[in-house]
DNA sequence: CTTGACCTTCCATTAACTGGAAGGATTATA
DNA sequence: TATAATCCTTCCAGTTAATGGAAGGTCAAG
């Protein structure tokens, strides 16, 4: 299978899938005229990285988890770390953006938005720290 | 004022001061030793982007906001206008971390966490798209 | 006068790609 | 068979918003 072939199957651009192999995360075969050749392992860790990637974990989780994932005799507490340290640092992330939106709309809830030159939003924006 | 004192009044590192001159953001003055001098301006400045930047407004966004917080005239629309759009793309941003955070904890409810190498976490992310 | 703190510029790196150029290989069409 | 369209290759540069560090100038204290 060719890269183009590949792209549509995991939902992965090409160019990303190129990036992939230039970090070391996927090795598909080469072909004798250089293309590259993608057999079940290398899908296999094409869909991995797609579904991981989607799911946010950064490339280095997904580099421990590709190894973990080659090593038959891991034990799942090893997963389980991963995923757990990750949904605290999306639930973190959640926290700031909350935050964030609920000043947001606090400060557009008194900004009338019409044409006058006064605005709210401004004035909180530049009040010293 | 020189930069280390911006830095400590605005809570920016200097580099990112340095940086934000860089790029055009503020324009400090310069004193015959070189030495950048933070006046009131620049200092007011430098408080907006503080914290614009800490509401996750883009550098951009602070491009635009602070060339609205110059114009005397500007209309509060046109503020309340990127601050409409940003809360969009927080609300976005959100609804996406959640439905991460869903998936992940639901594949941990199921995975023992022991030391057996079967683990649902893997399993499912190993599925084809 | 020298030590340490503070300042300068410049270059490289980060994360995770994305865009595009230049050119070789393959496939479809005329 | 010619050629055009598509697919593939590598390599270089750019993106966001800084951050790290080197090499070196300046200043204030003792």
């Amino acid at each position: 299978m060719n890269i183009g072939q590949a792209a549509d199957h995991t939902g992965l651009p090409e160019k990303t899938i190129r990036y992939y192999e230039d970090i070391g995360l996927v090795t598909p075969n080469r072909a004798a005229n250089g293309y590259r050749v993608f057999g079940e392992t290398a899908l296999h860790q094409l869909n991995f990285l797609a579904k991981a990637r989607g799911l946010g974990f950064s490339i280095e989780d997904c580099r421990n988890l590709l190894a973990l994932y080659d090593d038959t005799a891991r034990s799942s507490a090893d997963v389980k770390a991963i995923a757990k340290a990750h949904v605290a640092t999306i639930d973190q992330k959640i926290i700031e953006l909350s935050a964030m939106r609920d000043t947001l709309s606090h400060l557009m809830k008194h900004c009338a938005g019409d044409n006058r030159p006064d605005c709210p939003i401004l004035n909180e924006l530049s009040q010293g720290k």
